[in-house]
DNA sequence: CATCGTATAGTTTTT
DNA sequence: CTATACGATG
């Protein structure tokens, strides 16, 4: 154990001989702790690399934690470890025994679009439902799965007819993902956890593979989870959890943090450590934490404390407008950087919803502030790449009906909606898919031949493009050419709404080509293309996608986002009643998730914290009087200084910061 | 069948 | 205000 680690934290890094539950506050290493222990288990107790499987909430924390185990352990002992997230787990279970459940292999995984348009089209058939109740059913299901909810058993358990409707829907929802070949988020978790509990042999064998699990924010796991931990410990007991109840701000996607004390009752044997000190932020930072977090009940009692230091104020900056806002903190940001020689990096702005970014980056371009947004539309679900990944798909699998619909007119080829609903009949009528249907013969009666002609057009093209796929020794040139043949990239210019637009859809194209050639490269068991698209197609790469981080740039991201990461200077904007308590969540009744969302984002910062809200803000065009976050009266007011709320003090403010910096639209900015 | 236009709805948070 | 969806027109 070269690294230095206080007590506790030795104690939790070596204590192996039960159940351990890690309580570890923000900050207080417990990444460290992961890391070193994973490290003493293979090198102190001779357990490999390869039984050994971790696992966090965020692709990024996994590749982090990848890469400080390779360097703590030096060299490949750390060959075969496994370290990733709940879902990506769950996939490497349902690859490894797709057959078992009943899919093929290269089966896809549905995102949210692909599931509101699958269950729009179920229940237009069944009642001509309403948008909303589409959307409501879709939580249902989702909430029915994170509990282990079958259909028959929700169907059973409906009370209201609203609810037996919602259950009808959920079977013939998950009888339609299987007969795509597809499975949704909800089911990397579940599939495995019914296929270990109908066969316990091939539970057996996973337990028999997994010898020590490390399971970090624990306090995060939803019901589904909590029972695949259950079942992959089994009787071993050999678990270390790692968790904090103040930082547990998913529970609107079903977390479930009471389940760090359910541990107790699951094994009596649990040891409990606690993690109190904190190495990362200034001692006014954690009092302002710890205070706010204090009108929150808990289920465990905790109270952080540093030795770095007490710290700068808090700044508590009230500017006019939403404009003004993002505006003061990139001069903000531009100033400090020279007054304290800092670099761009060191600066993170955090905010509650995705949207407040769009003024701010704004903000940024117009200051030539080089800036990073961390999160906002994933890669994978962007039109462009949707696109091509399902060219790729059918590439692969010629049978994906989904991926067909999605490009057999994209770009246009001339096919439209009834052609399309005929060749479907066709093809249910037939039982075959509607790729094969294209060339039957009996499609000749049911389309006249101009219209069959364009789709066997299109399938001749993809039946040659996959050909030459197969001979191909450079298969990735191949797709290239593809989507030179169809023109993507003039449909894109023509679709987007700015030629820039196009050019950024088009990079992000050329990524996932780019992708598609690393990952055919990076020499795994199976190397021919149809396994790299593969690959792809389950989102293997995801870890790709958070690119260069070597960059120094300033972060923007959502306080959900920051979890888990730290900065020397933080901005928490929009601190004002109706965003951060957000107000669906006021009108939940739920402020304590938004209070601990308020603890995390205070708690990223090492040096200095400055809260940020404008007194009025634009809301789809009309102008919206604000008033501050309830959670600035919750902090311990010594240790803030506020601006721009009184009228001296303002002025005095004012005055100061002209003479300090002629900026000018600082001033204006303080001048209301 | 495609293109263009108008209307309309939408802002939590994410694997 | 903007992105998307749907409907009218060519």
């Amino acid at each position: 154990m070269a690294q230095r680690l206080n007590n506790r934290q030795r104690e939790a890094v070596k204590y192996i001989d039960t159940p351990l539950l890690v309580l570890a506050g923000a900050g207080s290493g417990k990444t460290s702790v992961i890391t070193t222990k994973i490290a003493y288990l293979i090198q102190e107790c001779g357990i490999k690399a390869r039984n050994i499987v971790a696992v966090t909430f965020t692709n990024k924390a996994a590749r982090e934690m990848k890469e400080r185990v390779g360097l703590l352990v030096r060299g490949r002992v750390s060959r075969g470890l496994t370290v990733s997230t709940f879902h990506h787990l769950g996939l490497t279970i349902i690859r490894k025994e797709c057959s078992l459940l009943g899919y093929k292999p290269g089966f896809s995984i549905f995102d949210d679009k692909d599931i509101r348009s699958l269950l729009k089209e179920l229940m237009m058939r069944e009642l001509n439902a309403e948008d909303d109740t589409v959307e409501r059913i879709q939580s249902a299901i989702s909430a029915w799965k994170n509990d282990l909810v079958t259909p028959k058993q929700a169907m059973s358990q409906a009370l209201q007819p609203e609810e037996m409707m919602a259950a009808r829907v959920y079977e013939n929802y998950n009888r339609m993902l299987k007969a795509y070949n597809a499975v949704d988020f909800d089911d990397l978790i579940t599939l495995p956890v019914l296929l270990f509990r109908n066969q316990p042999d091939v539970l057996e064998r996973w337990q028999n593979r997994i010898h020590y699990l490390l399971v970090d924010e624990y306090q995060d796991t939803n019901g589904a989870q909590y029972e695949l931990v259950k079942m992959l410990v089994g009787q071993r007991g050999k678990l270390t959890v790692v968790g904090d109840d103040d930082q547990s701000i998913y529970a609107w996607r079903g977390a479930r943090p009471e389940n760090l004390s359910l541990l107790q009752q699951d094994y009596p044997a649990l040891k409990v450590i606690k993690l109190e000190q904190n190495y990362r932020s200034t001692s006014r930072i954690l009092k302002a934490a710890n205070t706010l977090i204090a009108n929150n009940p808990h289920m465990f009692e905790k109270a952080l404390w540093s030795e770095l230091g007490e710290g700068e104020k808090i700044r508590v900056i009230r500017c006019r407008s939403d404009e003004a806002e993002c505006e003061r903190i990139a001069t903000e940001i531009l100033t400090h950087r020279l007054r304290k020689e800092t670099r761009y990096r060191d600066y993170a702005v955090l905010y509650r919803g995705n949207f407040q970014s769009r003024l701010l980056e704004l903000k940024m371009q117009h200051h030539q502030i080089p800036y990073h947004i961390n999160g906002g539309v994933s890669f994978f679900s962007r039109v462009e790449v949707k696109d091509v990944m399902a060219y790729l798909r059918l590439l692969v699998n010629p049978d994906d009906d989904n991926a067909f619909l999605r490009i057999v007119n994209v770009p246009r080829r001339e096919i439209g909606p009834t052609t399309l609903e005929k060749l479907g009949n066709y093809a249910n009528k037939h039982k075959v898919s509607l790729y094969q249907a294209c060339d039957e013969r009996g499609m000749e009666e049911v389309l006249a031949s101009q219209y069959l002609e364009r789709l066997r057009q299109f399938v001749a093209w993809m039946n040659r493009v996959s050909r030459r796929l197969q001979n191909s020794d450079d298969p990735v040139s191949v797709i290239r050419e593809m989507l030179g043949d169809c023109e993507y990239e003039n449909w894109l210019l023509q679709n987007s709404s700015s030629p820039v637009i196009a050019e950024k859809r088009m990079a992000n194209i050329w990524f996932l080509v780019d992708s598609l050639q690393k990952t055919l490269e990076s020499g795994e068991e199976d190397s021919s293309i149809e396994a790299a698209i593969g690959r792809l197609v389950l989102r293997d790469m995801l870890e790709r996608q958070e690119e260069e981080d070597d960059t120094d740039r300033v972060q923007l991201l959502t306080l959900h986002a920051s979890k888990g990461l730290e900065y020397p200077h933080v901005f928490l904007m929009g601190m004002e009643e109706d965003l951060l308590p957000h107000r669906t969540s006021i009108e939940e009744d739920n402020i304590e998730e938004e209070r601990r969302l308020t603890y995390v984002g205070i708690t990223r910062a090492r040096k200095t914290l400055t809260i940020t809200m404008a007194s009025r803000r634009k809301q789809f065009g009309e102008t919206l009087d604000t008033s501050p976050s309830r959670f600035l009266e919750e902090l311990p007011q010594k240790d803030l200084v506020y601006k721009g709320f009184e009228q001296g003090e303002a002025r005095q403010e004012e005055r100061k910061m002209a003479g300090r910096v002629g900026l000018e639209s600082l001033y204006k900015s303080l001048s209301d």
